[in-house]
DNA sequence: CCGCCATTTGGACGAATGTCAAGATTTTCT
DNA sequence: AGAAAATCTTGACATTCGTCCAAATGGCGG
């Protein structure tokens, strides 16, 4: 709040919030790389073309820094989910999509899922970040209760369980997922699809 | 390899071995109150009764020792699920006997439970921990599995998902009650125990 | 009691960390 | 163009980090 981020508001469009986001995504490629135990503002401000000095400029400290990075990746993240899964005509056909989707997502951006965990395991610890990481939580969960109450609508039935439910599941799988991806076992791609695909028909009823 | 650890090997039963075993969980206290990114060698020294320089004597270097400690958490891990969920008469009873050890390994121990996502979010970026902490998780999901198994032959059934997924669930529902619990919401092991009861039926057939 | 070896201490090192401020540079406005 | 403000660089600071090492301590067999 004492930073010169709060103070400054001279150029009409925001010129600086720009930069902000800027310097942000630049430190969202470094959390992906490193991890967050080996991030510093030094590598951080090596991922971008400016010194390391100006990450203060804009950035009071590292956890303002980190929790702007958290509440960055969840819009990138609410708004890739968005427009969601919406052309789907039958309910096997819905569950197939949900399934290829989560695994085109890890198996696209497997980094930055990897950060995601990794940022929320943070927040385990860090207070200051489990507001943001709760709300980024709460629309992954919404996104598959979205595709979990389409799916009963098809099927022409009511979901059987909660929303809460429904996404530990599917977190769970993917996280999973996420690690034998990573340790490159071939068929956690294959394995996630299947895994996802085959309990909708067992979340309603 | 070539520290002080492989060489000595010189009083017959094991004190070396003992005293690493006693720096390890003191490790492994650190680890659990303050995260693996704040946690030094100094700190970790600070949780016994020794210096810092003595954590080089046993082990060649910090991952090292983090190895041992993720090795030494699993021995517990396994020694604490293994006497599990061996006296329920009806499938009802199983399921509620579950659910309410999982409910209350993580309301007497949650901050061994943070401990164990960060370490096994680490292994994510850190090659070194993978292995092990691959084989926590497969010990984990035959702890589930026997649980799962044992209901299905109460239920008089068979179960309908592989082993994995039913840990991947279990495990997602944990996780999350874990964020909740951390972040005082008095509700979390409830519904932990109502998430982790009701899906069993539906596991099996 | 002495000497040997395992154990432990405490300090030192170079490197890396978060933070800060003074100055240089660029942009903006009149 | 020139002044003022915004932006950016650079170098420094006090800590803390992992690592290493010489010396102190301890116990045990001779």
């Amino acid at each position: 709040m004492t930073s010169a981020a709060a103070v400054r508001r001279r150029t009409p469009a925001d010129k600086f919030e720009d930069r902000r986001r800027e310097l942000a995504d630049a430190a969202l490629l470094a959390l992906a790389d490193l991890g967050y135990a080996r991030t510093s503002l030094r590598t951080i401000a090596e991922h971008t073309k400016f010194s390391h000095g100006l990450l203060h400029y804009y950035f009071a400290d590292k956890v303002e820094l980190i929790t702007y990075c958290v509440r960055r990746y969840k819009a990138a993240c609410v708004q890739r989910y968005e427009g969601g899964v919406g052309e789907a005509a039958t309910a096997a056909e819905l569950a197939a999509a949900c399934a290829d989707g989560l695994a085109a997502a890890l198996g696209e951006a497997p980094l930055m899922h990897r950060m995601w965990y990794d940022l929320r395991t943070q927040s385990l610890f860090e207070p200051a970040f489990r507001e943001d990481v709760a709300e980024i939580d709460d629309s992954l969960r919404d996104m598959i209760w979205r595709n979990v109450t389409a799916y009963a609508g098809l099927a022409g039935a009511e979901p059987t369980c909660s929303a809460a439910d429904a996404y530990a599941l599917f977190d769970g799988l993917f996280q999973q997922a996420l690690l034998r991806h990573l340790a490159d076992e071939e068929t956690a791609l294959d394995d996630l699809r299947r895994g996802v695909r085959e309990p909708f028909p067992r979340l309603v009823g």
